[in-house]
DNA sequence: TCTGGGGTCCTAGGACCC
DNA sequence: TCTGGGGTCCTAGGACCC
């Protein structure tokens, strides 16, 4: 059987580099893409010693004089695509890993372009020449290993591990290379003098599992002897969509969470809508001031992707954890949705409500959501918003995706039985 | 050493069913 | 009534990855 040719290709200090292609003037200079923490920074800030995941605060003592750039906008997506699309062009059989990696399974593309050293070097070529970017490409007859090649091979590099010389290239390197091993394994181990790859190789089983428990030992047993047998996977689909919101300010009540917990359910269950699929189990995470953190979770009878149906979960859930740790300050929380199948998507009906009583709705529109909000500012003006209504269940909702498309001086009314609620999506 | 937001995977106990 | 075995589902937490 012919052992598969996979590369890995590995974009290097990717929202930086495109930061720098955005703005020719930042070419050069220390710069870091982030809020708050550091997600990406160029090779001349790294020379400050700042690094990614890093708290802003400390990149800034470490180096005074970095750019630092807002990641949340920008032509990030674009670029990633344009890039996809080149590895789309030496081969259909792709497994993205995140906006900026992926594996590439090359075995049926060998006689068209060459060994897998020819095609990473065409591959690192286009990407430089077709979008300024710097791939690193790793490359083996494994997954694990070429991805561990190719942050050997950074930056802008390439290495191959060719068949029969795998052990030599892995052994050597420290276990923290190794998928899976991260600041607690890697102490656990270090623990026992296992420093190296070949010394996990080199450990009888049962001492690994002694170590480890027996599904960690049994993983790394297996890649330390360059054993990994899973294929490329093209047809991968998300498991959870979540979405999770720190607070800088110490807030304890409900009510004071109310409006976050709405503003993130409305844009979780909106991305549900929009992969068109719907959830079963919704999860709430709180984190207190102290850092820890809690989860409390909820399985429905029947999956939905409705913000009001979620939001009632939430909100429930919400309270339970309120209730169990009363007066406690909160530092973030968040919702994740699991359990997802493929659902019908939900349609909406937007109106308008009277600016000033909040009244019932004085027309419905159908359809899109974006288009329904624009013919409704263009009958009425901006101000005062909308109101939406969940078709299939009847039921009035917060505003499904209302947040995405509202501007800030906007306003989205929440109808209740007892009368008008208003929520602020501003902060 | 805890500062963001989006994820995956694993473990372990309890409820429940046969 | 309790004891045994096997399986699935749900919940909570933790480690890890980008």
């Amino acid at each position: 059987m012919d052992e598969p040719a996979i590369l890995h290709a590995d974009l290097d200090a990717f929202y930086a580099a495109v930061a720098v292609l955005e703005d020719p003037s930042l070419e050069g200079k220390p710069v870091a893409v982030g809020t708050g923490v550091v997600l990406s920074c160029t090779y001349e800030a790294r020379a400050f010693g700042v690094r990614g995941g890093m708290r802003m605060v400390e990149a800034r003592e470490k180096c005074p004089s970095m750019i630092e750039v807002d990641g949340t906008f920008g032509a990030y997506p674009q670029y990633s695509r344009k890039v996809f699309s080149i590895f789309e062009s030496f081969t259909p059989e792709i497994e993205p890993l995140s906006i900026d990696e992926a594996f590439l399974d090359v075995s049926g593309s060998l006689h068209l372009f060459g060994d897998p050293m020819s095609i990473a070097n065409q591959i690192r070529a286009e990407v430089r020449d077709q979008t300024g970017l710097a791939v690193s490409v790793g490359g083996s007859t494994r997954k694990f290993l070429s991805k561990i090649a190719s942050q050997v091979a950074k930056p802008d590099g390439v290495i191959i591990v060719e068949p029969g010389t795998e052990l030599y290239f892995l052994h050597p390197l420290p276990v923290s290379y190794l998928w899976g091993v991260g600041p607690v394994t890697k102490r656990k181990l270090n623990e026992f003098g296992i420093e190296t790859i070949a010394d996990i190789a080199n450990t009888p089983f049962d001492s690994l599992v002694v170590m480890l428990g027996s599904g960690a030992a049994s993983h790394l047993g297996a890649l330390a002897n360059n054993q990994d047998p899973r294929p490329i996977s093209t047809t991968r689909k998300a498991k959870s969509v979540g979405a999770q919101s720190a607070m800088r300010s110490r807030i304890r009540t409900l009510e004071e969470l109310k409006p976050m917990l709405l503003r993130l359910i409305d844009k979780v269950s909106a991305r549900l809508r929009k992969k068109n699929r719907t959830a079963r189990t919704i999860t709430i995470r709180v984190r207190f001031g102290d850092l820890s953190s809690v989860t409390r979770s909820a399985t429905m009878p029947t999956p939905t992707a409705s913000t009001q149906a979620i939001a009632d979960v939430g909100y429930r859930l919400l309270a339970k954890v309120l209730d169990e740790y009363p007066r406690h300050e909160i530092s973030l929380i968040g919702v994740s949705t699991t359990g997802l199948s493929v659902g019908e998507p939900l349609q909406l009906a937007l109106g308008v409500d009277d600016a000033t009583t909040g009244g019932t709705p004085k027309e419905l529109e159908y359809g899109a959501l974006d288009e329904s909000v624009d013919e409704l500012r263009r009958r009425y003006g901006r101000g005062v918003i909308t109101h939406g209504s969940d078709l299939l269940s009847g039921r009035s909702t917060f505003g499904d995706g209302l947040s995405e498309v509202m501007t800030p001086d906007e306003r989205l009314i929440v109808a209740e039985d007892q009368g008008p609620e208003y929520v602020d999506f501003e902060e």
